[in-house]
DNA sequence: GTTAAGATTTTTGCATACAAAATTCATTTT
DNA sequence: AAAATGAATTTTGTATGCAAAAATCTTAAC
């Protein structure tokens, strides 16, 4: 009758709001080129200026949001030419992932992923498009954790997030989506196998197929900007 | 006649003070795993704990310091396993940077890494340790450059940030110094010939052994902690 | 003499307050 | 009516203040 509000909250403020933007962002909650309203936000989190701050250099230091001196900050835009740079270096920390995967998987670890694997293709098969992502996601973690290095998954997550935004919202052709469903077929083989040359080759060659769909969509609908014209 | 205090600062305080902070770090000013005390910090830098404390936060992103809920930060202490899979990481970026400068490097950045390569021919000549660390950091920073892309660049300086203080110290032992001369001789003969596979292996084993002689040098020299012993 | 418990001090974390810059709006001028 | 100037408001940036947690020191007990 007394406490509304949750007295366990006891786990660093600054990073509880990070998550909440990191997810915002992700999300397109906030659009990119949208400006962070520190009052405005720390009304809606509920929270004072200072944490929120906080959090936003530290996206910002993630790459998330921009700076802008004297001006606050924006949730980062991407240039198509930055979406490629993007995914360049996504390859290859992808492509490394699979070959240090090959390498230091077990077989726990290769049973489980293989199981994520059918129950992508069972959302591929049903054409049920957030589980086929939840799933691909999941397969793409447990490869990278599979490499056995922290400091890679940490790198890869980070750059990663700045594209999430973008492939939320990308829907799969129908002949590219089989062809990167056949891509997961090649990558199971190579991990059974242990061979981290074949792991590399297909993980590389995925991630340029998952940009030349994400560049397509990018050109079919340029801009979701609010574009600021008077009247 | 009036004016000491210089009138143009108008850049930022808390960038100011992660930079700073950040070369405090690089030079072992802070050593690892200090305690980065925030008055002290404020008092130091002759700024309020508020962009002191902003700054830590992007530091804590970037990887450079380590956040202890209600206990503050420490500058980051890598233990020879963080060390391994840092190095790792950077293997692969500089792989990349190698593999793409040898594709899109223009003749001019060409010549002018030919330039810095004979300066450090000179340094190794002379034994002179500064000037051939700070040549050697500019060839691979030009590798970079020449790699055209943004998000790499920025990518490896952050992963790259986190080793520096130990490169900082570590000295090159007489046969693997020349053996890192004789490879950036390799380097610089694939990039001629603008051989990506080539650049792609010699960066990948130069990174190798660099790792080895700074791990050498770490398990010759453990800590440098002044470690808390009472008395 | 060592350990443990409690009180004091220090330090961190968050909120608020104030100053400077940027933006917006109204007014005036051409 | 459009543009420009200037005042008012909003927003960011920094400093300070206060509360809670951690660290330290003191004192007491065994």
């Amino acid at each position: 009758m007394s406490a509304e509000i949750i007295p366990i909250p006891r786990a660093a403020l600054h990073e509880q709001v990070a998550h909440r933007l990191r997810q915002m962002l992700v999300e397109s909650r906030i659009l990119p080129g949208a400006k962070l309203n520190e009052r405005e936000l720390s009304d809606v989190l509920n929270v004072s200026r200072t944490p929120l701050r906080e959090a936003i250099k530290m996206l910002a230091a993630e790459g998330l949001v921009e700076l802008l001196p004297n001006r606050g900050a924006i949730a980062v835009e991407l240039t198509e030419a930055d979406v490629l740079n993007t995914f360049e270096v996504m390859a290859g920390l992808e492509a490394q992932s699979g070959e240090l995967a090959a390498q230091r998987i077990t077989d726990a670890e290769l049973l489980e992923i293989k199981a994520l694997h059918f129950e992508m293709l069972a959302a591929y098969t049903r054409r049920d498009l957030p589980s086929y992502y939840r799933l691909n996601s999941a397969i793409h973690s447990a490869i990278n954790a599979a490499a056995k290095n922290p400091v890679l998954t940490a790198t890869y997550k980070q750059v990663n997030a700045r594209l999430q935004a973008l492939r939320f919202r990308s829907n799969q052709d129908g002949e590219k989506w089989k062809s990167a469903v056949k891509e997961h077929e090649l990558m199971i083989e190579a991990l059974s196998t242990r061979d981290p040359v074949a792991m590399r080759a297909v993980l590389a060659s995925h991630l340029a197929n998952k940009m030349e769909v994400v560049i397509e969509q990018l050109r079919a609908a340029p801009q979701v900007n609010p574009s600021p014209v008077k009247a």
